[in-house]
DNA sequence: ATGAAAGCGCTAACAT
DNA sequence: ATGTTAGCGCTTTCAT
């Protein structure tokens, strides 16, 4: 016999509770399962001996006999020097998300940062598993088609490639909806500060606010901030001295967005009444900032859990698609009819 | 044969690298494990078959082999209401101090958010699994000690019962360093927001600002805040009513003092001048607020990457502790030597 | 309704 | 160095 198995021992295991109860392994396991064919004497004596022994099932034997583990994975593309999935609080929502859904359903989650150089190997092993299915959280589209070629159940929080099962938002027509609001309350100068190049979400609120910039004849001033709070306030130091004229800001996640405005006020300007401010997602950071950010709010925790039933629910299907609603959240960075605009002369 | 387990095949097994080598079974599993045993051209051979085959390994059919689930369990006590996995930055230092821990080493990540109603049941189910161990991010003595009393691969990241192995740090101690701090920059005044009475390290911190504050001969001034951004607003707004004269706040964590901060310039007080402000944890949420936030450091990081390794080293031992330092690190919101405090007028 | 028996895919004694 | 064999703890046919 293993001896590391046999270490285990002193764990009862459904034999043992089957000889005490003077029935068979299968009529264990019928019960423990609640499934059919069992009198209700049997079932409670073997439930009673079961308590008295302290058996508890092994979830490893039964995912090796039924073929399947009850686990959710949560795989997210960590950059080993920025370590996303503790430096970005969007993460935590989705962990809300998810554990709400999974929540007395008996389903685990289990967490993937893939570094870039181990990511393939990685998603090859994670596919070899028979498990409920992935979450992709943040994975770029390359990795998220491997994984569907080897495992159809899976889905993704970001956009990605055609094939790949995904839950999205209209991030084109939210930064349209940041910008539009910025230009009614009289903004006229709306600078930009935009998320990595890599990442597929980031680009698309880059091109949202191209967009809506050139549709309302507005120059286009950006600059790019890397989705941390340092990025953000070191681009929003650079925009104000290479255009003291900006009046607002849209920034592409409330993380940069927080360290934007710190960078606003240091130089003595104020939020809102000198440059108004706009972030993204409604995470944490947006309610640390002083003064509050208004911001684009995403149903984070709405998708993740939308996200974990579709997949317990089986394959969603070859290209599976689920829109959400990102709406705008007022605060005072950014208020519907606030402190009225300072005209303020060029520095 | 299962029909379940039956689903499963198409993925190639251990015996099909075997055949199709011309080999045993027992020669793959040397081969793939890296165990000693078979020669230099076997191996290559088994190994240019299996990448041919994408042949998988199942963790779970190792598991059950083995004994032992390369798994590592987080546990967190989850009030549903409040959600504090996603609520609270804190988790994401902790789950990116584990991941990186945890990087390399084949070993998985699993969460659990338990709720009060299952919690003791939830805790039965996870001691029985024979994984690497359990890491208790936020779990109360008494649940700690049932898990440790079914098995002993566990280990606390906050205070609990002697019994259970703990990384610790010296809550009542920093806070002293806090207030003394805040006393030397000349604050006479200083008030303090608490965490939840349930929680031991906030009922640490709040003995620690009742033995610092008596020392200097001070006043205490406390209110509760619960752990929460809301709930360091409404403290503060409540403190500042019931007690204008407050100079400076000491807030035991620091998304309560963002909440704080917003408080206390929104009703006309300028932050440090009028009243500074020390946060504890030292998260996210410190350097998203305006100014930021100075606070006392925890090496949430270190401490959840030791205590991984340490789990993974086996069994640490009845009653086993290390202790880590806590840090004050100064921001703008109550400087070393920063804007002279300004007196001001009762109000 | 119940039990016997055959695996699930892998590891690890024990032979050779 | 390599193969044979006997499980790990459970589920699920198939008999009875």
């Amino acid at each position: 016999m293993n001896q590391a198995a046999r270490a285990q021992r002193g764990k009862p295991t459904i034999r043992d509770v089957a000889s005490a109860a003077g029935v068979s392994a299968a009529t264990v396991s019928r019960v423990i399962n609640h499934a059919a064919g069992a009198s209700p004497s049997i079932r409670t004596r073997v439930r009673a001996v079961a308590a008295e022994l302290g058996y508890q099932p092994s979830s490893t034997a039964r995912a090796l006999a039924t073929g399947r583990t009850r686990t959710i994975e949560m795989i997210v593309t960590d950059s080993c020097t920025s370590g996303w999935i503790g430096a970005h609080p969007h993460y935590g929502r989705v962990l809300a998300g998810v554990m709400s859904a999974l929540e007395g359903t008996g389903t685990q989650l289990r967490i993937h940062a893939l570094t870039p150089d181990r990511a393939a190997a990685a998603i090859d092993a994670l596919a070899a598993d028979a498990t409920v299915g992935a979450l992709l959280a943040n994975v770029t589209p390359e990795l998220a088609t491997r994984y569907y070629l080897r495992c159809r159940r899976v889905i993704s929080l970001v956009p990605t490639a055609p094939a790949v099962p995904a839950l999205e938002v209209d991030n084109l027509g939210a930064v349209r909806t940041a910008v539009s609001h910025l230009h009614r309350i009289g903004r006229r100068r709306i600078a930009a500060i935009h998320g990595p190049v890599t990442n597929s979400c980031a680009a698309q609120r880059r091109d949202g606010y191209r967009n809506a910039i050139t549709d309302l004849g507005l120059p286009e001033l950006g600059a790019d901030g890397g989705f941390c709070r340092d990025g953000g306030h070191d681009a929003a130091r650079e925009l104000l001295e290479r255009h003291p004229e900006i009046d607002a800001m849209f920034v592409a996640c409330d993380l940069m967005a927080a360290g934007a405005i710190q960078a606003i006020t240091a130089t003595g300007l104020r939020v809102p009444e000198d440059v108004a401010v706009i972030g993204f997602d409604d995470s944490l950071a947006a309610i640390c900032t002083n003064p509050p950010l208004s911001t684009m709010r995403l149903p984070v925790e709405q998708m993740a859990a939308d996200a974990t039933r579709i997949l317990m629910d089986g394959d969603p299907g070859f290209g599976f698609r689920r829109f959400y609603p990102v709406d705008l959240v007022l605060r005072e960075s950014a208020p519907e009819r606030g402190p009225a605009h300072t005209l303020r002369a060029p520095r």
